[in-house]
RNA sequence: GGCGCAUUCGUCUAGUGGCCUAGGAUACUGCCCUCUCAAGGCGGAGACAGGGGUUCGACUCCCCUAUGCGCUACCA
């Protein structure tokens, strides 16, 4: 590749982006940061009907939050803009123009409910489904009567009757079609929108994209494109079709609405590190057995030639995975933070640090740090602290039976004991306070660890399970602490 | 129906004719560690869609079948 790269990502704004779109997005990103050329975003825009406000707005906030920044397109700029395919309009009307002046393309007066019959029709015959040609060769006169009915008529592309069409894709090789398969598609509607098969091949052609990579499902249509760029007399560009992602159901995600959107995952506190390596590795792998890649540690390593062919299934156990592993080893302060709203919502607050030997941000941090490992995403986060933000403590069936054991009583005695000689409660002092309890009842009582441990944590928590024991006493504080081990004896009394 | 793409453990994948009694990861599972839950360590179970070729030798190349998916719009 001795020409400086060009790839784009073309979206179109219809709807909440979803993991898909941006695995494309990922890629073509990717391809460009790795040989050192330009990631370009353009909104494909055409389709007025299902066009969705704010959409290109969301797309480029979830590329945003990914980290995919772009060289040109939206918000940026750049020397072939603009980046809205609906402010390119006159641009698509000129090239139309030509083809129709070179007798390549021609004017249809059909009407829709004519299309959809014959489409029927053909069904029924069991023939290939297309277009009937009905008015490639309408005389002068006939266009004329058509027109004066005030019809708005299309532009078709007048597609060669026979031979055929191929084009080199990078990872699959030849691919060839009949033209007798391919019909005479329109490339501007009577809105005079562009369709996609024009508007795309003059953008990448006028944008000097060297490469396309798009999904697979573009395979079928590529033969028009090919068709187009040799009708223009252009390069095509080279094609790189990626592999689809499906959803469980073995269907392509973009069919499914489902909670595919990055949205959603961004809401329900999935990081953007996971998501991107999630991705990275569906429909690529390294040369080696790394798992754990960053997004500029990918694309040092992304070469085109290990991009898959074959299909791969959305599995968010996989995700979660990732998630879990960033989520333990990114750093505790930007976990806390992103954990704020969530706990927010649950709790209406973020941190209870009052009585304890912590300031509000230390908390926070402390109280994340020691649940962080148990989650699969932030959301999942405020079921695991309960026992740090809400006052009665409620006590699981298993927790009182341990609170009813018969050597509880004195544990929690002992415990409270030592734990009124204590002037600050940070986790260290917790720590050694459970050490000397330990030996001491070890000792003593001949006690086994967890007959002192769990009696302890039962009555703190109200559970058998959650953080360290020390960072449970040292999130609830001194007073508290206290005041929870009286409670739960008075409640077992009682 | 037509056209196209694909087919390795449940899932993501390695594998480009001998390195494969098919490797890694995840999920599942056993043990260890441990106050619990995680994490971590060490194990286990688990796959080349089927049939024909080509070859001294096929997961790897070719053909057929099957299956899945995609496209078949004045959607992208």
């Amino acid at each position: 590749m001795v020409e400086k790269v060009r790839v784009r990502f073309a979206p179109s704004p219809t709807g909440l982006p979803h993991l898909g779109n941006v695995r494309t997005a990922l890629f073509n990103w990717l391809f460009a940061r790795h040989y050192g050329g330009a990631f370009i975003v353009r909104i494909e825009d055409t389709d007025v009907a299902r066009t969705r406000e704010g959409s290109d707005r969301m797309m480029l906030e979830d590329l945003r939050w990914l980290g995919l920044d772009w060289d040109e397109g939206p918000r940026k700029g750049g020397g072939f803009g603009p980046y809205y395919q609906s402010q390119r309009l006159s641009i698509y009307h000129s090239h139309a123009q030509r083809l129709l002046e070179e007798g390549q393309a021609y004017r249809c007066y059909c009407a829709p409910q004519r299309l959809e019959e014959m489409r029927r029709e053909q069904q029924r015959r069991g023939q290939p489904p297309g277009y009937d040609r009905r008015c490639r060769d309408l005389s002068g006169a006939e266009a004329r009567r058509c027109e004066a009915q005030g019809i708005e008529p299309v532009v078709r592309f007048t597609v060669p009757l026979d031979g055929e069409t191929s084009f080199h894709d990078l990872l699959r090789g030849e691919i060839s079609f009949a033209n007798s398969t391919v019909d005479d598609f329109v490339i501007l509607k009577s809105d005079g929108y562009p369709t996609y098969h024009l508007a795309n091949v003059v953008d990448d052609h006028l944008m000097e994209v060297t490469d396309v990579l798009r999904a697979d499902e573009w395979i079928p249509s590529a033969p028009r494109h090919i068709l187009l760029y040799k009708a223009l007399g252009w390069e095509p560009p080279r094609y790189i079709h990626l592999p689809l992602i499906l959803d469980k159901s073995g269907g392509k995600m973009s069919k499914r609405l489902g909670q595919t959107s990055i949205a959603a995952y961004r809401q329900r506190g999935y990081s953007p590190e996971a998501i991107v390596n999630y991705l990275a590795l569906l429909g690529w792998s390294p040369a080696d057995t790394q798992e754990i890649f960053r997004l500029d540690e990918l694309a040092g390593r992304f070469t085109w030639e290990r991009i898959s062919v074959s299909p791969s299934t959305f599995d968010l156990e996989r995700l979660n995975w990732f998630n879990r592993w960033y989520l333990r080893h990114l750093p505790a302060s930007r976990i806390a933070e992103e954990a704020v709203p969530y706990l927010r919502e649950a709790y209406g607050r973020d941190e209870r640090s009052q009585g304890t030997a912590y300031s509000p941000e230390e908390w926070l941090e402390l109280l994340v740090d020691n649940v962080r490992e148990e989650v699969d995403s932030l959301d999942q986060l405020p079921a695991h602290v309960g026992f740090a933000f809400v006052d009665g403590v409620a006590f699981t069936a298993e927790a009182r039976d341990v609170l009813c054991a018969p050597t509880a009583r004195a544990v929690l005695e002992a415990f409270v004991e030592r734990l009124k000689s204590v002037d600050r409660l940070g986790v260290a002092e917790a720590s050694s306070l459970i050490r000397e309890l330990r030996d001491l009842l070890g000792e003593k009582e001949h006690l086994k660890a967890r007959e002192i441990m769990f009696p302890v944590r039962a009555s703190l928590t109200g559970s058998l399970h959650g953080p360290s024991l020390e960072a449970v006493m040292a999130l609830l504080g001194k007073e508290r602490c206290i005041q929870r081990v009286r409670d739960s004896q008075c409640s077992l009394s009682s």
